[in-house]
DNA sequence: ACACTTTCGGCACACGGTGACTCGAAATCC
DNA sequence: GGATTTCGAGTCACCGTGTGCCGAAAGTGT
């Protein structure tokens, strides 16, 4: 995640004082804290180097936008958040899974930090660039699904069947709506069973 | 939308200049011409007075934000490019819907701003407001569900049906995937029936 | 021990957008 | 004609951005 023409080639590097880890993990945090503070908008390169008792040179030197802060700071929880474990039947499987991606849609931190992310991927490329290189929500679907369906039987690209399970709890949500009228387990068995029925043709 | 603190109550409404038509089709048109030349990240108050050739205090007299601008400038094209004609049958209503929406979210104009507005609604709940007091997708697909299929025979809430219909598409495009791989009447499938395997229970 | 390299914090700067203010002129109603 | 409101134009303080420069610190290799 080094955003500036870093060099750290080992044929091209000469020592000198290495990175500091303290300034790296306060920055970090800064920014984490800085949005369920006062919110992505608000946040700036500024207001993160000050929280994080840094630097505001120190912060421009690893990341250009406060958007790749972001995503590094939340990258980690995201993927625990939608982590899974398996209990063998896929129904069960798939609903946990939709539950938690709810959760972490509607309720947490690093959710936020998403749903923040991916708005502005849709007005700035670099930011799009970003989310397309490494996509939590796309990489934990395609993982739960291939897990609980096995990744051999599928009548449908992988990317498609992401679509078909996150779809409508991402739509309700990003539109703004109650994420408690949401039933994951009935999309589950709609999900199921639409790649069944595709299956037989 | 006016968005200061107007008094268009007859009670305190004395007469004064009227406002100028002219002035505010300049606003709107600037900011959809200037949506498409710099994206809606380089869109500012500024540029678009300047490219109305208005003032600048006459646009914050009216509007906010830029997100309220386009909001209003996009609507009704918006509205348009999703309506529908119906076939009579359900199928192929649904089909046309879901590929006039995908040619709205990825290749429209209109729905470039929607999808600028729907991020900015992500971190700004001025923006959020906005759209949940009128949501252009929502509406069509309400409209289009209850043609297509009878609102009286749901066995889902239509807000959650609209989810089921749209919701794969929408994350298909938002999330920056190629729209080429959408199969609209595949979708219409689906969801159609999701709809009769939920009312037979 | 020494030179070299890179990062660190602190300060300063130009640039551009924001949102509010003032002013005089224009347009409409009573 | 008086009251009211919008219009264009200009001005202003404020803030975030991104860059540049400085001296000090902390490592590398010889």
């Amino acid at each position: 995640m080094y955003s500036r023409g870093m060099n750290m080639d080992k044929a091209h590097y000469h020592g000198g004082r290495p990175r500091s880890e303290q300034a790296r993990a306060a920055i970090l945090n800064a920014a984490d804290d800085l949005l369920v503070e006062v919110g992505y908008a608000a946040m700036t390169m500024k207001g993160i180097s000050e929280k994080a008792g840094v630097s505001r040179q120190t912060v421009y030197r690893w990341w250009s936008h406060k958007a790749e802060i972001l995503f590094e700071a939340s990258a980690a929880d995201a993927e625990e958040e939608l982590a899974t474990s398996l209990t063998g039947d896929p129904l069960d499987d798939l609903a946990a899974y939709l539950e938690a991606l709810v959760r972490f849609l509607a309720h947490s931190p690093a959710g936020a930090a998403y749903r923040a992310l991916l708005g502005e991927a849709q007005h700035d490329s670099a930011v799009a660039e970003l989310l397309s290189a490494k996509d939590p929500l796309g990489d934990s679907a395609r993982v739960v699904i291939e897990r609980a369906l096995g990744k051999d039987t599928l009548p449908v690209p992988l990317d498609q069947a992401t679509a078909l399970l996150i779809g409508p709890s991402f739509f309700w949500i990003l539109s703004g709506r109650d994420p408690v009228q949401l039933v994951p387990r009935q999309l589950a068995e709609d999900f199921i069973r639409d790649l069944q029925s595709r299956q037989s043709r």
